[in-house]
DNA sequence: ATAAGGTCTGTACCATGGTACAGAGTCAAG
DNA sequence: CTTGACTCTGTACCATGGTACAGACCTTAT
C-alpha cells in the first residue's frame, strides 16, 4: 500500500499554498495527478521532491519555465548533462548582468546622497537637480 | 507666442511611446495637459524635461510610483532635501539588498558548474542532484 | 476636396507568479 | 446523520510597466 496525500497534505509538506500546487499544475510544473472517485486529486510522496526542485530552482534565479525545462531536461533520456550546464551558464551570465546593473544604481545613487546635505528645502537638492538633469553616467 | 507640441511630437523628443505617455497621465505622473478645440493634447516644452526626470527615476531603479512621490516632494513647499535624501537612502538600501541576494545566488550557480564536468547523461547531473537534494546553502 | 496620417477614448492584453473568491460537491469525526 | 473542514472548477484579481487595438474624429498637404 502507496502513501497518498491530498492537496492539502502536500501542501503543508511542500510548505506551499495550495492554490499554488494547483497553479504549478495548470503551468505544467507538475505533473497531472491521479484522482480519487470523488475528483479529488491525490498525490505520491515524490510530488513533494518535485515542488522542493521547483523551490530550488526559484532560489537560484530560474523563472519556472526554465525550471520547466530543466525538469523536461531531466527527464529527456537524448540529453547529457552539458545541455543542463549550458542552461546554467547562461542563468550565470543573466545574474552576473543583474548585479552590475545594480551596482552602477548604487554607485549613482550613492554619489547623489553624499552630495546633498539633506538641509534646506527641496530647490536646492543635488538629487532632485540631477533627475532635471542632462544625464546621470557622470 | 509658446511653442506647443502635440502628443506625437513630444513623443518623439522624448523618445518614449505615445501609449507611455498616456500611462503617465493615467498613472499622475505626467500633469494633465490643456487641450486644443479638437480634444488633442497640447504640451508645453517642460513636459519634455518632465518625462526626462521619469526616465532618469528609473535609471536608478525608482518605481513609478517613487517617482511620483519625489515629483510631488519637489513641488511641496513644506518638504525639504531631507525627504528627499531618505528616499534616495531607502533606495539604496533597496538596491543593496538585492545585490546581495543576486550574489549568493551567483555564487551557488557557479559552485554547481564547476562541479559539472558537462559530460554523461542528465543522471548524473551534480546540477539537477542540487535542485533535487535538500537544500541549496551549502 | 480628398487622402493619409495623427489623435481621441475605452478596453483588452502581455509577462510574471501567484492569490482569492463563489458555489458546488466530498470526507471524516462525533 | 450532521457538521465542519476539505476540495473541486472556473474565473477574476493583484502588482508592474507598459502595449495594442477598434472605431471615431481631426489635421495637413496636395
Amino acid at each position: 500500500m502507496t502513501t497518498t496525500f491530498s492537496i492539502g497534505q502536500l501542501a503543508k509538506r511542500a510548505l506551499v499554498n495550495i492554490e499554488t500546487i494547483r497553479y504549478y499544475e495548470r503551468r505544467g510544473l507538475l505533473p497531472v495527478p491521479s484522482r480519487r472517485a470523488s475528483g479529488y486529486r491525490q498525490y505520491l510522496p515524490d510530488a513533494v521532491a518535485r515542488l522542493e526542485f521547483i523551490r530550488h530552482g526559484k532560489e537560484l534565479g530560474f523563472t519556472l519555465t526554465e525550471i520547466m525545462e530543466l525538469l523536461a531536461l531531466r527527464v529527456d533520456p537524448d540529453t547529457s548533462c552539458a545541455d543542463v550546464k549550458a542552461r546554467a551558464d547562461a542563468k550565470i551570465t543573466d545574474v552576473h548582468d543583474k548585479i552590475r546593473s545594480l551596482l552602477r544604481i548604487e554607485k549613482a545613487l550613492t554619489r547623489l546622497a553624499a552630495q546633498c546635505h539633506g538641509q534646506g528645502p527641496t530647490g536646492d537638492c543635488p538629487i532632485l537637480d540631477a533627475l532635471n538633469g542632462e544625464s546621470l553616467d557622470r
